[in-house]
DNA sequence: GTCAATGGTTTGTCCTGACATATTTTGTCA
DNA sequence: TGACAAAATATGTCAGGACAAACCATTGAC
């Protein structure tokens, strides 16, 4: 017998040890690629940590690191004593702080922007608290309604600190509102929403296109970057009939 | 001028290395019982790892792993060539798979859950699907109604399959669908959820207490345990006028 | 034949030591 | 005084070794 039916075979990666790309995340990657394709069957068990640490030329400290980090994102499981598998695929999508008109992206449909209300103004008391800055603070006050093709899709509220990113109304034309956070380098990190629903009311089922009465989902939400600076405040309404929320959570 | 001007001064600890429960976490533990005692200030610098570490004798790497299981939970930052703070309170919840009745016990309400249909049977094939089970493989199938105080709250569907817990009936009248499978071992770590909104039909208006053409909250769930088993499918329905979900969301 | 002990395998924890890299501060020179 | 260079300071990465603890399968005793 051979240490080879121990585990799945994990394919020999190259490294580039000269790289300014951390070893861990290299190894880590190249088995996530692996995965991915298959060459790694799913609930597989892989090699045990020291062979494999050997075999790709690395210590166990930074391979286990690297497996680590996989089984941080969900896609491995490791049981002392018994070895590391991999995980089913319906298991592994990442928890994503997305906006809106990321997910229109993503899923092909094309987005497009209304600004139909552009301020900087003091931020009224409710919004300063749950932004955490002081009262009167100024922010970018912002009303937009998002369209998906021709039909109107959610009409956002939104609340920027103008210290964090002093936006401009053509941007938010172009670009989702997440997005000019990113690149200002306010990056959302951590946020707490609050979904519910209840029935339009006369004006805003006319700006939506909706019957009156219809069903509205309401989201509320206020975003930290990774410092723990608010950088957004959000109070949006979405056509029920034409959105839902779908959330991967971890424990 | 001397060290201690480095830092906040981490009072000392007392770490028992005889006990079963790693240094690291000790060391973790007791950081953020004085970060959350407010001994360490929210917005102050940690002293440096290698002084952490010395005067808690500890070696570097136990103390850097503590550092970063609190950073992972939000509370602190690292700032490669500058330090490690402290971070916002508000910022700091831990994302939590909860179920309805876990929060309605924390939020003081009493819950209580009627039983309107209980029964073991092959799964539908769509849930079968979300599940990830084989067509026609036998799942507990539960419908429940359940009260805050004395109003409905919510009507909730439930599947899971028999392999992974035998349910009871009186254990449900007693605990949430979640306690009863943590207790099983089968923790649930991931969940699938997408949550929308309808209005109500003249049954579920009745059931609900709620009149018809109400707006609803629905929600409809699939979670697995750390291991990627699926142990529960979930279709239920809310009072938008009673309840909200509240998210805490990490990239 | 059943149950308990045992040994091998594998991951979990912890240590020491070293160098790399980002950031801020200090110091020097023009 | 201002700009640039160097040093100090902090976290980030990586190696190699040692022992502990959980799990599994096999062996042995009753």
């Amino acid at each position: 017998m051979d240490r080879q039916a121990s585990g799945a075979l994990v394919p020999d990666v190259t490294l580039d040890r000269t790289s300014p790309v951390p070893l861990y995340y290299q190894v880590a990657t190249r088995l996530q690629q692996q995965i991915e394709e298959g060459d790694i069957p799913v609930g597989s068990r892989l090699e045990n940590e020291v062979e494999l640490a050997d075999r790709l030329g690395v210590s166990r400290p930074t391979m286990r690191r690297a497996i680590s980090y996989l089984v941080e994102r969900g896609m491995l499981v490791r049981k002392r004593g018994v070895g590391t598998q991999v995980v089913h695929p319906k298991v592994r999508r990442p928890v994503e702080l997305s906006s809106l008109y990321d997910d229109l992206l993503k899923s092909g449909q094309a987005p497009r922007t209304e600004i139909r209300e552009f301020e900087v103004r003091p931020a009224p008391d409710q919004i300063a608290e749950a932004l955490g800055i002081p009262f009167g603070a100024e922010v970018t006050w912002i009303e937009r309604l998002r369209f998906a093709g021709d039909e109107p899709l959610a009409l956002m509220h939104n609340a920027v600190p103008v210290d964090v990113i002093r936006l401009r109304r053509e941007d938010l034309e172009r670009n989702g509102l997440y997005d000019l956070l990113r690149a200002a380098g306010h990056v959302p990190r951590m946020a707490n929403q609050v979904v519910g629903a209840r029935v339009a009311s006369a004006g805003e089922a006319r700006i939506l296109d909706e019957a009156r009465g219809a069903p509205l989902l309401t989201m509320t939400r206020t975003a930290w970057d990774a410092a723990g600076k608010a950088v957004e405040y959000g109070s949006h309404l979405y056509r029920a009939s034409r959105y839902s929320f779908e959330l991967n959570l971890t424990s």
